[in-house]
DNA sequence: TATGAATGAGGGTTCATTCAT
DNA sequence: TATGAATGAACCCTCATTCAT
């Protein structure tokens, strides 16, 4: 394992254990086992650190999302699909969701890297204009169904990593039908 | 105006102009005209001045979301009410909302403040737990189902705040609107 | 003694014995005998603080190079008194005088300071313009006539200082008599 | 061209563009386009690498100052020809100039180094001890001669050098002149 | 000889906190 | 109660230097 990713896996777990704010170099240091200077040989700044962390975070988290993606399949099963499997990383990653969550609005993290629009969201916004043109979906802007969406999954993983409850693949499915409901034309 | 709310005032106006983040006793200091010494007279640190603002903060938006609220009205309406209650004290309140969602990653909050059952937190799963009962409502866990809802809001009016679109009472309703869909019976 | 003449005090001797470059935050704190953040109370940062002391410095000097200045005398004996009092100050203040000629070519001293016209050079210059005009005087720029001359007596004193030779009220008189005649018209 | 001089070059070059103050490894390794390491297969630390640069560039001012010395000529004509190839020197390479003189109150360059006696201080110290010999020259120190006059002409190349005024060969020759009478015997 | 990743002491600066007034 | 000068640990970052390659 390479120093740059002792740094990167140090930083990810700090800010996941102790909040962005609290993250210094200084921990950092100890916890990836470099010395002081190493890692401006990565990274020109501590900003810069972080952003590469949460964009190799977002990168994970947008792979798992478009896993097994089908074109080919209905409008409902792509989207079901890209809900279920933020639901599943969110299970399997909790760290890095738990990071995701804390860079999304913060100024540490560049307004750019943070509002970049990712594949998913694009094929997203896509099927759900398609779905309303087909009026099987109800007219509501795709962007906010989009956020509306995301919003709802994160908050219940987020809950249920908090310990508010335990999510288990029946529960995924209730959130997973109940999004859609939300949105399907009667 | 007393000392204690010239450093409460200044304390919430610094989180919300430059992110909780930024924020320092330096220029809390300076922005509320009072000593350095001053504010341990009435906060015995940092972190509990940072607490009561987000307490007081917290409150307020209990108060907004509790507006209006009448027990006599259908299930529905009350949920709604809340709901929209939410979205109204958004956009009314946009700094003051970003402070709480701010907080919600901080580990300047404390975890009990942060988890603190709220009154209408626990009105909505009373109502949920007797609309389930009167089969009006899918058979989904009240506390996924809480989260999943206020998730679903904060995120879109914190998008909206973020300038991915501009949030109307139009879109409100359309929100609200699929919230309910989204566990309605059918 | 105040903190600020302490930290002045300190700065001064430090840069004096170790050059410019060489002068630390932490020196000063340890030779002044304060904490760390004590000097932003009273400069808001390293170069305000080197600033300060030169001007202060060169106040100084200033004040001595005017001593006694009488407007009434011949202007032989006004000038000859300006280049009597630079020497009478070096030999009096030789850390100063080190200090002032280390700064006078470093980009850490701000230029406007540097470059400061004091009153004596303001006379000098007008001096000189009045003795060019009664024919006493050959006719050079005098701005180059100060500076040559200022330039020839700190050079002297510097080298009696790094001990090439030892300076006395003699040498002193031999040295202005040679300033003198280097403009005297014949 | 070897590595040494790449360096050496680079040193010399990043001093006159940026301050002997600012000058870093890091910049002169980028500059010089050699590894971290190399420089220390030449010079055993900075300390040595500034000296060397200093000497090389005092060796450049002293062939300049004995250029075209003519031992057989009248010693007014031999120290009137340093005192003008100094000027020159200066006009030509204002920067070299600069790096010596700020060299002169930096503890980067040795004592021992800075301190050296050169041919050309030598020469002049021989010439004015024969003039003074002959009765045309007042009985001043010779060495409180020498540094009298290089202070004078040193300050008023780097008064030009630093904008106060402009110097070209009338200027210069006053210089002299005016150098000249200081010590001539009436 | 040449490299450049790694080092960690030290740089200037900010900070929450204390305490004499 | 109110002050603000003083503190020094910790902050991010740069540096000259080392050493395995």
């Amino acid at each position: 394992m390479s120093k740059r990713d002792d740094i990167l896996q140090a930083t990810l777990e700090l800010i996941v254990e102790h909040g962005l704010q609290s993250v210094s170099f200084t921990k950092i240091f100890a916890k990836a086992g470099v010395g002081a200077g190493t890692i401006y040989n990565y990274f020109s700044s501590k900003e810069e650190l972080v952003n590469t962390v949460y964009q190799e975070t977002a990168d994970l988290l947008e792979n798992h999302i478009m896993a097994n993606h089908d074109p080919e399949s209905s409008i409902e099963v792509q989207l079901k699909s890209f809900i279920r499997n933020m639901a599943k990383f969110a299970l399997q990653y909790p760290k890095q969701l738990e990071l995701i969550s804390a860079c999304k609005h913060s100024p540490y993290v560049s307004a750019i890297l943070r509002q970049r629009t990712t594949p998913s969201v694009e094929i997203t916004m896509r099927l759900i204009a398609e779905a309303q043109a087909q009026g099987i979906m109800s007219n509501i802007d795709p962007r906010v169904a989009v956020h509306l969406s995301s919003g709802a999954i994160l908050a219940v993983v987020q809950a249920s990593i908090s310990g508010y409850f335990s999510l288990d693949d029946v529960i995924i499915e209730q959130v997973i039908e109940a999004c859609w409901k939300a949105f399907a034309q009667d």
